[in-house]
DNA sequence: CTTGACGTTGACGTAAACGTAAACTACGTA
DNA sequence: TACGTAGTTTACGTTTACGTCAACGTCAAG
């Protein structure tokens, strides 16, 4: 344990860390999403490589491909930027926004179909007469939603 | 074409409506996602089925597997239902709600950050003096982010 | 000096979600 | 009756995102 730096990683620290494992990190790698640093054979990671590792999993908690996340982060290169490229960067950069937009509407309708769901199981009671479900609330009778076949 | 009832669907169409192949139901169906009426050897769909296969794509977009999908979808088949049955579903139904709220956070969050950084490069105005990029609103000079190893 | 913990590079395995091709059936029509 | 269109099953192929294993290097501790 040479306590160099104590913002730098090994390969396990950091995966452990953020709950993956060494060969996540290497497979990201792979596929260029991170560049540590090399101190011989090994990898040495650094506070960016850290802010990198969070974007890349947050953008998988959201459903993006690592290849799709690689564009994203690309996006951040704009070293050699001329204006036609930042250009191109920022249509980029706001179609994934869009993108990002759609699917938070999905998932809200989502939770709104589970919730309204979710009250409408909760308030159930069984009717022992007629043995049938119906609403607490309102008395209909329940239908199944979405169907079953 | 034997117009019977034009709230029925063969495979290509309903596949067609939604933009997924054949394949694609066939697939579902093999996860008991789907179980459309046969007639015959030919898959006939309904008005339920539709529902339940846009719940399915949606699910599909917000990032769920096939199976957590297919687990969502029994949470409403509760014709059963004794009382503690259902207590569970409540559960498993609050806890997919507490998931898609945490991914919508996280969507968020990426929307936040694209945005921020697509401000960023839009005012981006470079000086031609310096060879260096510089914010247009604040002067600062530009530092990449997330940054590049 | 050997053991153990940690690192490395291949390279093959695997699960999910279909794609794709083969081989067959059934039906309305030219 | 032959054809084209649409459906079926069976089964192997493909991509993504790693898991897993083998074979090896390195260094500090016992």
């Amino acid at each position: 344990m040479r306590a160099e730096k104590s913002d730098t990683y090994s390969i396990k620290e950091l995966a452990c860390e953020f709950g993956v494992t060494p060969r996540t990190l290497r497979h990201y790698e792979d596929q260029g999403l991170l560049t540590p640093e090399r101190q011989g054979q090994n990898r040495i990671y650094h506070a960016n490589d850290r802010v990198r590792l969070a974007w890349i999993l947050r953008g998988k908690r959201v459903g993006f491909s690592l290849q799709e996340i690689g564009e994203m982060l690309d996006l951040y290169d704009i070293g050699d930027g001329r204006e036609t490229q930042r250009s191109v960067t920022v249509e980029k950069c706001r179609s994934r926004i869009r993108a990002l937009e759609e699917q938070r509407d999905d998932i809200n309708a989502t939770i709104d179909e589970l919730q309204e769901f979710c009250e409408l199981i909760a308030n159930l009671v069984r009717d022992n007469k007629s043995d049938q479900w119906i609403r607490r609330d309102t008395g209909e009778p329940l239908r199944h939603y979405p169907p079953r076949n």
